[in-house]
DNA sequence: TGAACAATTGAGCAAATATTCAAGTGAGGC
DNA sequence: GCCTCACTTGAATATTTGCTCAATTGTTCA
């Protein structure tokens, strides 16, 4: 991520050093920068936004996710794998079929916001 | 995207076809997803979350913002080109220095209610 | 006018990602 | 026990993405 060159980052003399000082001091801790990183980019994803937002009307089998939104089955497999590393679905096997739904409301409550945002 | 073998979607009769009506007639509009997929894709780079997180607290050129994220300044250029067709920062020239600010509190509220979510 | 500098841009490259295809797992029914 | 079915998995491929490096723009100041 950041191999070498250190010294030329910034080629002049830093133009405000008060206010990096100041932003630094209000910087996340590095791990909740990655923990914001990988959730969102686990719904940034414009399938898996369809899945989320379909769990979010109903729980649904793999089978149906895919015949709602006209993929293969194992390309939305594949995707609810990255949901469920995510933690933002669980699942439930009944016999052969296996149910997923939302892990919890938050992620609708970011969609909603998120959805106010793009549209306006 | 949907390219040929549409019958081998699902292998077996659809599962649970009263699921499927109900949720694809709440589905949002393709544009709607699009739209969103755009939106969490420009605020899933680290680099880029590091960048918006350190506007919200204060302008910055993009020397200032290369020092603080010890970047090179053209990968920070690069990144705010990124952010700004998304439309999430714009910038003001003064003299040689161009300062960048969010454009609005939308991205605040989206990163405070993701913060809460992934810290529990 | 020309040197210095903040920032942008484009080409190139390595790493990450989404889908397809084919094979594998495990539960139910004959 | 074997076949079918719902789903998962792994390899392969095409596309996207983030950074570096080098060149360029456009502004200030001597």
């Amino acid at each position: 991520m950041n191999n070498g060159n250190n010294d030329f980052l910034c080629q002049s003399n830093v133009i405000h050093d008060d206010v990096i000082k100041a932003v630094s001091e209000q910087m996340l801790k590095a791990e909740e920068f990655e923990r914001l990183s990988l959730f969102f980019k686990a719904i940034s994803d414009e399938t898996r936004i369809k899945i989320l937002y379909s769990l979010s009307h109903s729980k649904m089998c793999v089978c149906d996710i895919a015949a709602l939104l006209q993929m293969s089955v194992s390309a939305i497999s594949h995707q609810l794998r990255v949901l469920r590393q995510a933690g933002l679905v669980k699942f439930e096997k009944v016999g052969k079929i296996v149910y997923y739904t939302l892990s919890d409301e938050h992620v609708n409550t970011v969609f909603s916001n998120a959805l106010e945002h793009v549209m306006e």
